[in-house]
DNA sequence: AAACCGGGGAC
DNA sequence: GTCCCAGGTTT
């Protein structure tokens, strides 16, 4: 029975990457350099950029005495330049504030710009086989699966059991010397979760830690880690006129752009105004509530739900049935069997089926 | 187009 | 502290 990294470490020593330009070396420099160009950011991209920026910048005070300029062409490609800017800024704040030499202590160095806790500790492990814990997105991923974690990993109580995780399955001091300790076993889990447990099409068949995952037990591994839940969508109210006259409906063609841009459709109107002073208004229209009254109802968009407030109205027999005030709106009245045949959205449609079916009633 | 991501900034 | 986003990439 071997724990959790005794396994992560064996593996490691089979199947991981050995051979990544910035490993077995123990400059702090290039090492900080190498995790701050992994984050965000996967191992066959960084390779190049790191090879030309190390190449140009050998060290840190070659790095301090570039001009942000320079750096920020080699950067040119990787994205995310926030970070190539943090580095020279850090790398100038080395030499003023360490007398150029990188800080030591995982406390220290998680201060410095652009870098925060995970990546210090990645840091501290390789540059100095300090005993400390990552949580990056490939370690999230494999804990939640593997305690059968359901909430999303961002949430904040989550976030602090898994770093919790994290700590407790550190190699203790007796697994270190023998395989590599903690730096095998931190590279172990990057590259487990680089290569095998990853977010789609995970190798579980060939996952060391098979016999342990919760998810795989359960057949959970497709959905875990929970997704970031969808913030709730804003919700939109609006007014829809169902404006009738002699059997017919008016109908309004919807601008190019936007919301069911070039449908026709039900005359909108905020649902601040009252309906019989807009008709006045708008249309030079005298009309009267047409019971029955329609509920309301939620249409889903992608971008945010629209709540529907259908409201049937009679037009006076004394007034006139044609004016209008929009230039530029096309208007039409239809009767509500030829309204079904032209272009409208769905929840129009719906209300035009609700009207034949009231009408037939 | 939708999910994902470490750090940073706003509060 | 805590929440949320900017700025990108990947699927």
């Amino acid at each position: 029975m071997s724990s959790f990294a005794e396994k992560m470490i064996r593996w490691q020593e089979s199947y991981g990457r050995h051979h990544l330009p910035w490993q077995n070396i123990r400059d702090p420099y290039v090492i900080w350099v190498s995790e701050v160009m992994l984050q965000q950011t996967q191992v066959t991209t960084v390779i190049p950029y790191y090879l030309r920026f190390l190449q140009r910048f050998p060290d840190l005070n070659s790095l301090a005495s570039a001009s942000l300029d320079e750096v920020l062409a080699q950067w040119s490609g990787l994205g995310y330049y926030s970070r190539g800017r943090n580095l020279h800024r850090t790398a100038q704040l080395i030499v003023r504030d360490h007398q150029g030499i990188f800080p030591e202590k995982v406390e220290v160095i998680c201060q410095l710009p652009g870098v925060g806790r995970s990546t210090a500790a990645a840091i501290a492990v390789f540059a100095y086989g300090a005993r400390c814990a990552i949580l990056d997105g490939n370690v999230k991923r494999i804990l939640a699966r593997c305690f059968g974690i359901e909430r999303y990993p961002g949430e904040r109580k989550i976030e602090a059991l898994l770093w919790q995780k994290a700590q407790e399955l550190l190699p203790e001091q007796g697994e270190k010397d023998v395989n590599g300790g903690i730096e095998a076993y931190t590279q172990a889990l990057m590259d487990l979760g680089a290569t095998v447990c990853t977010r789609i099409k995970p190798k579980c068949a060939i996952c060391p830690l098979q016999s342990d995952c919760t998810a795989f037990r359960n057949d959970a591994v497709g959905r875990l880690p929970a997704p970031k839940p969808r913030k709730p969508m804003p919700e939109r109210e609006t007014v829809l006129l169902m404006l009738m006259a002699q059997g017919k409906i008016l109908l309004e063609k919807r601008p190019a752009r936007g919301i069911w841009g070039g449908l026709w459709c039900l005359p909108e109107m905020p649902v601040s105004e009252n309906a019989i002073e807009y008709c006045a208004r708008h249309f030079g229209m005298e009309v009267q509530p047409l019971p029955p009254r329609i509920p309301s109802f939620v249409h889903i968009f992608t971008h945010f739900r629209l709540r529907i407030h259908p409201h049937p109205l009679q037009l006076n027999l004394s007034s006139s049935a044609t004016t209008g005030d929009h230039i530029g709106v096309e208007r039409m009245w239809t009767t509500l069997a030829d309204a079904l045949t032209v272009a409208i959205p769905a929840p129009v449609a719906k209300l035009l089926n609700m009207a034949v079916a009231s009408r037939n009633a």
